[in-house]
DNA sequence: AAGATCTGCAACCGCATACCA
DNA sequence: ATGGTATGCGGTTGCAGATCT
């Protein structure tokens, strides 16, 4: 009953291939075909498992395999199709000619997933990641608000805070604790509070009813009432974007900021899109996003990330 | 110049499912 | 119907080259 193993696993070579067994496997395909790669290895000639074969030649050897940098509106289609099918990455393949399943697993895994954490897209959900103004609200209130704020709050959100940034934003809590004066130079030793866009004095830190009457809800723009200063989000997240070494840290989602699709079929960050363009700090300045963009592609893709079409024909219910 | 660290990618591994005897 | 194999897929690893210190 059933069939012979695929293949003895012992006494077969393993790791890179060698161009004689490159071409070993190419010569045999090209004459009998790519079919039963059990015995493919022995008729071949190749001491290799029937499963070893089969990859080198479908991610490597096939002759219509594209090879090169992924194109611009290749990457657009990844994106685009990840959102929708997730890590369905031979589906995926389907959709771009030329292209391996391992090899655009490989370039999303090394290339794209960065991209978009670094430009604050969660990279799984695909929805903006508002880390950067969570990480804010903390802190603008641990600073700010009379009332003192239970580290507890801060613990509680240990499971979703990048560690290092919980570790300053616990840090400053205490100091703030002890001694309002030693946040100032604490925050000024490190570079964390910009002081050409907000100078940080310890009357904004013990100004009162900060909590109760000066921030706007959406967190965006932090405004003194008795100022006229305004401590906009950004200047806190420039503080932390600007600090080397300083990863981007993964927090919650969000649920209400998600791709919106308009009649000609084109996504957009709508949340997301608006936050920079509202920002005090433009799109292209050297601060928030773009600084962390160290190439053209980066801002060429940061740019695309907000807003992209779907290609005609490409039919999404196709994949589901 | 040399060692350490980072990055990109080919290849492997294990699992799920289709297929077959 | 059952159990074993073949194939395909996604996650992970390991290595070589590049870059940094």
């Amino acid at each position: 009953m059933g069939r012979t193993p695929c293949c003895d696993k012992n006494g077969l070579k393993k790791g890179p291939w060698t161009q004689e067994e490159d071409l070993k496997l190419t010569n045999y395909i090209q004459v009998h075909g790519p079919g039963n790669w059990r015995t493919l290895p022995r008729n071949a000639g190749l001491q290799r498992c029937g499963k070893s074969c089969r990859l080198r030649w479908t991610n490597y050897l096939r002759p219509d395999i594209k090879r090169g940098r992924f194109s611009f509106e290749e990457e657009e289609t990844i994106i685009q199709l990840h959102s929708v099918l997730g890590n369905k990455w031979s589906v995926i393949a389907g959709r771009l000619p030329g292209r391996t399943d391992n090899e655009i697993k490989n370039y999303w895994n090394t290339h794209i997933r960065k991209r978009l954490l670094r430009n604050g897209i969660d990279p799984v959900t695909h929805a903006p990641r508002l880390d950067f103004l969570e990480l804010s609200s903390i802190l603008g209130l641990t600073l700010c608000s009379q009332s003192v704020v239970n580290a507890s709050n801060l613990l509680g959100a240990q499971t979703f805070l990048n560690p290092q940034l919980l570790s300053l934003a616990n840090t400053i809590l205490s100091l703030k604790q002890e001694n309002p004066e030693s946040v100032l130079q604490y925050l000024n030793q490190n570079q964390l509070c910009t002081t050409s866009a907000v100078p940080c004095t310890s009357t904004m830190i013990n100004q009162t009813g900060l909590m109760q009457e000066g921030f706007s809800s959406d967190m965006t723009n932090l405004s003194y009432p008795n100022s006229q200063e305004n401590l906009t989000s950004s200047t806190l997240t420039n503080a932390f974007i600007g600090q080397p070494n300083t990863t981007v840290p993964v927090l919650s989602e969000t649920p209400n900021m998600q791709y919106s699709l308009d009649g000609n079929q084109n996504y957009s960050f709508d949340s997301v899109r608006s936050t920079p363009t509202s920002s005090p700090t433009p799109l292209h300045s050297s601060s928030t996003y773009m600084n962390r963009c160290s190439t053209d592609d980066d801002i060429e893709s940061f740019s695309s990330l907000f807003k992209f079409e779907i290609p005609e024909g490409l039919d999404i219910h196709d994949f589901m």
